[in-house]
DNA sequence: TTAATAACGTAGCATAGGCTACATTAATTC
DNA sequence: GAATTAATGTAGCCTATGCTACGTTATTAA
């Protein structure tokens, strides 16, 4: 029968590790609340990029989300100071998402390329890189760059 | 100055790739929903093989959230048929809970090892693997394997 | 056997991120 | 210049995931 109160060396077994798994747990779950303005200020960047502007439309079908989603979270964005935005007007990066929308970009295609090296098809790269460069930190990151340049010579 | 009905060619480039963006981006936001899922059962499955049983205090501290937030989530995992829980009592995976525990660990120590060769540190390793096991197809999971056999040779 | 306490449950609040339905604004067009 | 329409805004609903505060249950210990 399970007891309420457990044996205490069973718990602290339990718990011993329970601290740094914890720790590493809440810090991805802290990424993930940068997952979305990371997305964000990317396909803004392309959008001005490519178009000029960054409207809430075109936003909304890049993004696959309604254009309602697009503009509360632009509100948040705004109040983060990374985009600047205007009622009935298009959406454009501060510095600092302008910054950030660079790093996004070099990021994501230093993890497509890696990916690729490995043999893996276009298509897959592209997916996987999506979830996968939101969690890459400036180590692995550099471990994929050293990769790659060894896989060149 | 922007106009709101923007010049038909330019609207065309900028959703030439938006469909596929989008769809890319809805699947990453799908696979977001099984993370927890999945960290749930690995923590589930660590605790039995630990104590025996894994209690919704333990599971709160090596997930790095309160007891209240484990007690609703187990609700979720129950209905989703991959634990079983009765009031005041410990939870335990089903036999699909166990089968995706398993499926999980696997990964995340295949994710780990990769990342290990390529000369990142432990701790970091994990912790990266900890965000990136989550969107890591059957494809980069097999290669992430070939490479791993290929450095040991 | 009763009191203490650890574990668990419940109520209720917050934020993020989705949605539909409908109102409003601004650009185009007639 | 008025009508049309695309783009945007607003209201309001949902789920997931966090939390605190407080009540309840079950085990342990006095």
């Amino acid at each position: 029968m399970p007891s309420l109160k457990r044996d205490p060396a069973e718990k602290a077994r339990a718990r011993h590790d329970a601290p740094k798994q914890a720790e590493i747990l809440s810090q991805t779950r802290r990424e993930h609340a940068n997952e979305i303005a990371e997305d964000y200020v990317e396909a803004i960047r392309d959008l001005v990029a490519e178009t000029g502007e960054a409207r809430i439309v075109d936003l909304a079908k890049r993004l696959g989300v309604t254009h309602v989603t697009v503009s509360r979270t632009i509100g948040r964005l705004q109040k983060a100071g990374l985009v600047t935005s205007r009622p009935y007007r298009a959406v454009f990066l501060t510095e600092r998402g302008g910054n950030l929308a660079v790093e996004c970009k070099t990021r994501h295609e230093t993890v497509v390329a890696f990916l690729r090296s490995l043999g893996i098809p276009k298509h897959v790269s592209e997916m996987d890189a999506e979830g996968i460069e939101h969690h890459v930190s400036p180590e692995t990151l550099d471990a994929f760059k050293t990769a790659l340049r060894d896989t060149r010579k």
